[in-house]
DNA sequence: CAGGATCCGGCTGGATACTG
DNA sequence: CAGTATCCAGCCGGATCCTG
């Protein structure tokens, strides 16, 4: 519910024990979760390698890709894989979960690509329009 | 791009100047977004009053509602009529382009009730299994 | 190579008090 | 009634340094 905190002021979120909705907003709603997810949809079916995964995201930290990957992969949306070589190599690829969320993403990200720039226009024009 | 900052550190965001999706997500992934856009679907074609919407966003507190709602109409998802009486009543609605949002929203929210619980399975099982 | 640990600034959002 | 203003805690995420 994103409302954590257990007992929340006086009541509040105990009217929607858990929605689902909010639960997974909280998750694609972090920065790189759906950039993440679409890079290695792209990828699919081959696996990407933790490196490769960098450097198809431009401007994501070491940290932050580590942070989102065990993430999704805690999530079960993507399986990882670790070839025990020195140097380590570890791979990463969606999960079928994981599948099936990028085609449900894919539904926002044609609403977004389609109207986003409507969203621009509104703003500017309430800023002086 | 949320990779907010204009110049960020030294490169990273200028590859993709705007990615609407991340602008999208930057919105509906904020706590109340969501849950005010599909309390708004629920009512429509009726709009909606102030403190009404309040009643029926549990938890939701004053402050957080107004900038919610300000921040929706901005973006020209929500319309909002002042009725001058005292004391004033104010009252939204969705428009068509917060109508067509609601509708992409609708298949993420599919897709959470029908897998977030596979979710919390998969991360019962990282905690112990 | 992959990623853990640490430090820390900034933003999100909650509580509270005050107005037209 | 419908906000706005202020204060503040907590979390997100960036930079940096260190390791198997």
């Amino acid at each position: 519910m994103t409302t954590r905190g257990a007992r929340a002021a006086g009541r509040g979120d105990l009217f929607d024990p858990q929605c689902p909705t909010r639960q997974l907003l909280d998750r694609i709603g972090t920065k790189w979760t759906s950039m993440a997810v679409k890079t290695l949809a792209d990828a699919a079916p081959d696996e990407v390698r933790f490196a490769e995964l960098r450097r198809r995201m431009p401007g994501i930290s070491q940290k932050m890709l580590s942070v989102t990957l065990r993430s999704l992969t805690r999530d079960g949306l993507v399986s990882r894989r670790v070839d025990p070589t020195v140097p380590p190599q570890v791979s990463y690829r969606l999960t079928e979960l994981g599948s099936s969320l990028e085609a449900a993403l894919a539904g926002l990200r044609t609403w977004a690509e389609e109207h986003m720039a409507e969203i621009d226009r509104a703003n500017e024009a309430a800023d002086e329009g």
